[in-house]
This record gives C-alpha cells, sequence and structure tokens, in this order.
DNA sequence: GTGATGATGGTTAGCGGTAACTTCCGGGAG
DNA sequence: CTCCCGGAAGTTACCGCTAACCATCATCAC
C-alpha cells in the first residue's frame, strides 16, 4: 500500500514512523498523559520531523467538536466589530479555542451563506451581530445544535444567548440629555441605516415626542457610513432647515465629519449647532472640541460572549436569554 | 440500521426519502446537469423540506477542495485591509468561492496558529498580509500545496505569489515632496511599528540622507496608532524638538491625531508645521487643511489577489513572483 | 439484429481522523 | 500462586461526503 504522493503528512505517516499505530499518535498528540512518556517523545519528535499539519476536517469529521467559534461582522472598517472582536478572541484563546471571521457587508443573505459554511466546517459555535436573521439562517441556526449568540442589540426573542445592549434606550437618552441642555430643533443623522441605526433613530424620536419637540429634522441615507459622508449630509441638513440647533449623528465617523464640516464653514460648536455621535471610539476624544457620544461597553460585550460561550461549550445547559450591559452618555465638548 | 439521534441531515437522509442513494443527492446538488430534471427537482425539494446543511468538513476530506480561501489580517479595526478584503471577495465570489477571515493581532506567531487552522480545514489558497512569517509557518504553507498570496509590502523571495507596493520608496517619495517645498527639518512619527511602518521610515532616513538632512527627529512606539496617540506623540516631539518644520506620520490615523493636536494648541498647519499620513483614507479629505499622504491602491490590490488566486486554483501554474501595483503622493493643504 | 453510444444512476472504497471497546501485561492483595 | 486491577496500546467501525469505476437501458447507425 504506496503512500500517497501529495506531500501531505498523516497521522499515519507519523505512526509508521515510530512503529506504532494512528490511534496512539492521536492520543499522543491530544491527550498525552495517555501514551508513556518515552513514546510519546518520539512521536513528538517523529511529528515535528516529519512537519503534520493536523487535518481539522478530519477531526471535526469524526469528533464532531472542532475548537473553533466563528464570529460574522458586518464590517471589517468600523472600530465597533474590532472592540467586540479582541474581547472575544481573549476569552476564547485561553480555553483553546480559535475564532475564524466572517464578513456580512451588512446583508443577511451573505450572513445566511456564512453561517452556512461556518456550520459546514463544524465549529463549536457561532456569534452573530445583530438580531435579524434570514428565515432560513435561523432554522440552520436551530438545527445545529451548537450555541449561537446575538450582540449588539437586544431582542426580546432571542435564538439562544443575547448580548448587548438597549439601543434604543441609548439613542433616547442622549437626545434627552440634548434637551437638557435646552436645545429644541433636534435633527437626526443617519447613514447605512442597519438595524441599530434604525433603533437609535428610533430612540431619538421617542424622546422628542415626550418631549413633545419637532420630529421633522432627519436625513439618512443607505450609503455606508464615512468622514465625507458625515460632511456633505450635515451641509444638506443646514440648507434645508438653517434653524437648527443640534444634531445626533448615528455614529461617531458622521459626528467627526460633521465637526469638520463646521469646521471648514467656520460654524462655531457647540454655539452655533451642537454635534454628537454614538458609541465612543477613540476619535471623540481627539477632536476639538471633544464630540458627545454614548460609550458602548464593547470590549466588555466581548468578553460577555466568550464567558457564556464557554460555559456553553463546556456543557451547561441555559434557555434563550438576553443580557443588557448598558451603556453611558458622555457630554463632549460639543453639545456646551 | 438507525438514524442518529442528532438533528443534523445528511445526504442519506434526502436519499432515503427520495429513494435513490446519497451519490445521486450529492451529484444533483452539485452537478445538477448530471441528474435527470424530475429527480433533480425531488431531491432539491427533500433537501429544502429537511433543511439539509452540507458538511463542507466531510467534502473537503472527501474531495480536497473547499472552494474557500483564508485571509488573515492583522487588525480589524485598520481600514487598509477592509478595502483589500472588498477587492479580494469581491472577486471570488463571482467565481463561487468563499472568504474567510482570520485575526493576527500582528503576530507573526498568531499568524503561524491561523495558518494551522485554516490550512487543516483544507482552505484552497491563503493571503496573508506581510511578507514575514515564522519558519515553521513557512514551512507549513510550502508543504500545503495550496496557492498563498502575500500582500502590502514587496519583497524580492516571495513565497508564490506576491501583490503590493514598495514601501520604502512610497515612503521616499512623500519625504522627497516635504524636501522640495523646502521643508528641512522633517521628522518622522511612527506606532506599532510593525514591518511595513519600519520601511517607511527607512524610505524617509534614505531621502534624508540623499538630501544630507538630519535623521535625528524620530519617535516610534511599538503601541498600536490611535488619534490620541498620535496626537500625544506630536506633543513630545514639540517639547522635545521645538524647531520641528515637518512630521511624515506612519499612517493617517497618527496624522489626523497630530493634526487635531495642532489645532488644539492653535498651531497652524502648514504654516508653523507641515504634516503628512500615509494610505489616503477617507478622513485625509475630511479635515481642515486636508492632509498629504500616499496614496495606496488598496482595492487594485484585492482585485488582482482575487485574478492571480482563481487563476491558480483554475489550474495555470505560475513561478513565484511579485507585483507592484505602484502608489500616489498625494499633497493635501497640510503640506501647503 | 448487433454493437456502439451516451445518459443516468449505483457500487465500492476511501479521505484522515476519533470513539468505544478489547487485549495485553505487570504488580499488589489475599 | 491466583486473581483482579489499572495503565498502555491496538482493533474495529464509522463520521459525511466524493472519485472512480461499473451497470443498465434506450437510441441509433449499419
Amino acid at each position: 500500500m504506496p503512500r500517497r504522493t501529495s506531500g501531505r503528512v498523516t497521522l499515519q505517516d507519523i505512526a509508521d514512523r515510530v512503529g506504532v499505530t494512528k490511534i496512539t499518535v492521536s492520543r499522543a498528540l491530544r491527550e498525552p498523559q495517555r501514551v508513556s512518556l518515552a513514546l510519546r517523545q518520539r512521536i513528538e519528535a517523529a511529528s515535528a520531523e516529519l512537519g503534520y499539519i493536523p487535518n481539522h476536517a478530519a477531526g471535526a469529521l469524526a469528533s464532531g467538536r472542532s475548537h473553533s467559534v466563528a464570529l460574522l461582522i458586518p464590517s471589517l472598517s468600523n472600530a465597533v466589530f474590532s472592540d467586540i472582536q479582541r474581547g472575544i478572541e481573549e476569552g476564547l484563546r485561553a480555553a483553546g479555542y480559535q475564532l475564524l471571521i466572517g464578513h456580512t457587508g451588512y446583508s443577511i443573505l451573505e450572513e445566511e451563506r456564512l453561517i452556512d459554511t461556518y456550520l459546514g466546517y463544524g465549529v463549536d459555535g457561532l456569534v452573530l451581530s445583530g438580531t435579524r436573521h434570514t428565515e432560513h439562517a435561523e432554522r440552520l441556526l436551530r438545527r445545529a445544535g451548537v450555541p449561537v449568540v446575538e450582540t449588539l442589540e437586544l431582542t426580546p426573542t432571542p435564538l439562544d444567548i443575547n448580548v448587548g445592549l438597549d439601543q434604543t434606550a441609548a439613542g433616547r437618552a442622549l437626545t434627552e440629555t440634548f434637551i437638557a441642555r435646552g436645545y429644541r430643533r433636534i435633527g437626526f443623522l443617519g447613514a447605512r441605516m442597519d438595524h441599530r441605526a434604525q433603533l437609535r433613530m428610533a430612540g431619538w424620536e421617542a424622546a422628542l415626542r415626550a418631549a413633545d419637540l419637532s420630529t421633522e429634522y432627519c436625513l439618512t441615507t443607505p450609503q455606508p457610513s464615512s468622514y465625507r459622508l458625515g460632511g456633505e449630509m450635515l451641509g444638506s441638513m443646514l440648507q434645508r432647515w438653517p434653524a437648527l440647533e443640534a444634531v445626533f449623528c448615528c455614529n461617531d465617523d458622521l459626528a467627526a465629519g460633521a465637526l469638520f464640516e463646521c469646521q471648514r464653514r467656520r460654524l462655531a460648536v457647540p454655539e452655533a449647532l451642537a454635534l454628537a455621535g454614538f458609541n465612543g471610539l477613540d476619535i471623540v476624544e481627539a477632536t476639538t472640541p471633544t464630540l458627545a457620544t454614548v460609550v458602548t461597553p464593547r470590549r466588555r460585550i466581548g468578553e460577555v460572549i466568550a464567558e457564556r460561550l464557554l460555559a456553553r461549550l463546556g456543557g451547561q445547559p441555559c434557555r434563550p436569554h438576553s443580557e443588557d450591559l448598558g451603556f453611558e452618555v458622555r457630554c463632549g465638548g460639543s453639545i456646551g
């Protein structure tokens, strides 16, 4: 029985070399204490010498476990997700899990495709951004029998584990801060308008209605947000509603772009126009004036996700539930 | 032979339902034209009804192909990589490949771990950021027998395919632009100091030496770059070298942070201090003044990577080679 | 009528691992 | 001197899928 010509080294190759069977090699590599010291050392030496690459596809197939978890994020350029990722990764790595990432581009269809792919690779868990998925994706997830985390926003009907914050409440709290400071014509500037942006906008609207103020000053676009877009959209708003007093931008990038536009127009912030963003990214502290924002506990969200996931992977069952990790309104110089 | 209790639906389940063998189901799903229309439709219906999730681990194991490619990036929060990713993804998707992402955190050890993981899952190709890898990683890659792309920077000794730009030449060109405009005390401000930052710095140094200018004004840190850090480090530089005339920041984030710091100090840019960044991200156009930078063809890099990869996956052999996609120095208001 | 042909579907034998059970062996208790 | 026990390694079977080859049957040219 000649070995295959492919350069790929298998457990059998190591076994042949050492003069044992492949199951012993498998054990030596995974459960060292089950193999005698002398033999284990010979196996490890042979393995290193031959340049063995474990075939996870085969391992996952045989054992049903892959020691990896997939994280699906909508955007690679949005710093929000990198903080969450870091929190998750750190927690998982300590337990010997690998984090694999998929990019959905804010499309639930692409999300469905990635869920299919990663489940097909036998990942042990899945973390999704958001709580909206295609029907088919939800079916896949329910059948898959692996822990699933939905994050960022909260939902009353979680698929499994849900960790995030109340985006609507946060949007409302920020808007109420504007109102408390005496602003009355408070606009909303939104880009991308993914579900979370919509929830924040709903919070803005609710706060205004509760205070009996106009919800007229609202400009949104499905385009992805950017500094440039923030500036352009602010320009449109000022042209349309010159009496605008404050603008709640649905994220910090837009807010910074709006601030830059004000600087270009020599429009004093917050005297002539107050601004606020959302998320509490690095940039809000760097600008002059600093930007008001809602600080979201992204790192903490990631850590909690890792904890919950590991508990489930360790066999602890639990009912579907939501965890609200809160937020903090931070008043920067941009609202006075 | 009772079915397993696990909810997972297999080809066999569909086959039983339809009354054929599983290979026929496999064919109906992968090569529809090889199965009669009537049968195929029944199989597709049964597949949908049962909620079949193909097991890619098994498929990859049996066929040696997975129709997926892994991209390993150092940082999720750096917009540089998101552009490259988009270019690659678009090209690959059209050909039916999935792009999987791994996060290395600028660590070649973590990169090695991910190479091992993804090769173990049987990915058909691998895209790496940078040209420096661990010895073991290079061995793995050589043995793997799949196309490998190294990107961003160029190397005279590519493992396989190398697509990027000459970071040193770019750093040099930008510095020469400073010199041509009459600046003489030109500093370098660098964070993270990964290999590419080092190459840019080498370019800065080379340009200064060639012009017989001092390379004294240099401040670097291994910390990750951020707006805040850009401001802080600029502060240190100004304190140490008050006569500084210009600063080349190793990326746009730092440059923007430095610009914000100047605004806070009411230091006129570029009259009192000229600034430049690197990469040509969105923010350089948004600030007042706009920031000088080197625009890198990231999107194009991604597209070329996808092309080359698909050619190789389609069976076209090729020798290891490098492709230089160039760069463009963009003079913003920050250098006058 | 007889093959040759092509379309369609089945059979067999793995891919590279791992779980679960079995065998073998040395040593301590009775 | 047995017997039992536990550690160490081997056997067997199978995870879910696919490649490669084989069987069947209708069609068609000669």
